[in-house]
DNA sequence: TTTTATTTGTCCGTATGTATC
DNA sequence: GGATACATACGGACAAATAAA
């Protein structure tokens, strides 16, 4: 049967036949109109009917659209709510070169961090093997939270030795960098000699500190650094928060 | 108050004082039981009260020390039921040689793929840039589920052009490796040139295929490959299931 | 289907040693 | 020294989920 616009109910038009589907033909278009900044991050897309008229297309065309673009985590669509603009995810390069602060300041952040926890104690097994130092010798534990325009990116859990860093906790508190901290102490460079990603969920102390929904999925990042020589300096396990962040490795 | 035993209800003993807290023993402990193969992967630990009076000491020391392990995804606790032991995460370097059924074989599995779905489609805008081909052209779409040793790890969306790699998806039916695929086409060698990961949560179809509890966690990766002029020649987006696997970058 | 026992999760509390200000 | 906060350790009680009878 014919409409009185002169469509019929069966297969759509979207301009021209150009062979490309129509779901992605919206999926584009929305995601043009988001990087456009038409549609703001946390900002609420149109409804789906509303969408659905505005490209002339059936709602299920649209909600095709919109789970593509929620698998790619562009938008989050909440029920009985609407669907929102995800904030864009951070660029983490991984690579011999891993700085917080350089990494974010290079995305054209802030990069901030606050000590929420320092500690000596005696190395436990797996860490005393990856800093490469007896187990049960001391070792300065540092827990901070890092942030990128003061959102919080992740919580990291930094071991060093005691022995080559005593008062790694205070200087850290003067200087507010990890980088600072070895050039106190004399280590003039370094570089990421390993790092390890497992994708897992918040626990509930993370979860609060990186202001997340409980369940929300988190990236566990176990990392060594080591100085010129090849010597461990740092070993840290950081937990990201997932939504705010990709990895990046260029070989 | 000295109790009939010697202990008062202060500080531990667990033996001696090592200096040490208890809970920390008791995770060392349980993690070695674990690594001796005592207590096997998929097993139900001992319950809580059991592992106290094993040690000696508290069930709520106990409950500190397998939060410990369970944060760290070696054992998984179930109200109710008990605490099981989790299966290892595949250990999944993520260098210039990057091939699946490789990864998997030296690790000891078996590798196993299978194609659920395949079509030939123009280039989206994205995909086409990746695979440095002009949006809209034919590019072949393939579906795959990957396995280790019959548990599946990831469901991958590749793209080749099929300009270049015709009647793709029939070659890859009968050679089952899409290394054989691009050999089959005179590609002798090929390599990572990049790949970005995020972690999100699993859809539902995605989480049915990978065998995954809705809302589990997974790790997306899009990863482009190249031939030895640097050449673009697969486009992938993997969907792995994070529990099954950890990506290793060695700098 | 209902009941019961088991097991983990979450509270309450008490007490002690240590680090910090 | 004193005051305070925190981590550790223990004891008990009950809730909630699960599995078996």
């Amino acid at each position: 049967m014919i409409f009185p616009n002169g469509r019929h109910a069966g297969p759509p038009r979207a301009g021209e036949p150009t062979g490309i589907a129509l779901w992605r033909q919206v999926a584009d278009g929305l995601e043009r109109a988001i990087a456009a900044g038409t549609y703001g991050v946390g900002t609420k897309l149109p409804g789906e009917k509303d969408i659905a008229s505005l490209f002339g297309v059936n709602r299920h065309t649209v909600r095709r659209a919109l789970a593509e673009l929620s698998e790619r985590g562009l938008v989050r669509a909440m029920r009985g709510s609407g669907t929102f603009v995800e904030a864009q995810r951070i660029a983490y390069p991984i690579r011999p070169r891993t700085r917080f602060s350089e990494i974010i300041g290079t995305s054209g952040r802030e990069a901030g961090g606050r000590l929420i926890a320092k500690a000596t104690e005696p190395a436990q097994a797996e860490i005393a093997h990856r800093l490469a130092v007896r187990t049960g010798s001391t070792v300065v534990r540092l827990e901070l939270l890092r942030q990128a325009d003061r959102v919080p990116v992740c919580v990291a859990t930094t071991w060093l030795s005691a022995a080559r860093f005593p008062d790694a906790a205070r200087v850290y508190a003067a200087k507010r960098s990890i980088t600072s901290v070895l050039a106190h102490f004399g280590v003039a460079d370094y570089r990421r000699a390993s790092t390890r990603v497992i994708g897992t969920l918040a626990e509930a102390g993370d979860a609060m500190r990186l202001a997340l929904a409980p369940g929300s999925p988190i990236l566990l990042v176990d990392s060594v650094d080591v100085d010129l020589r090849g010597q461990p300096l740092l070993v840290t396990r950081a937990r990201f928060a997932a939504e705010r962040v990709e990895f990046v490795v260029e070989s």
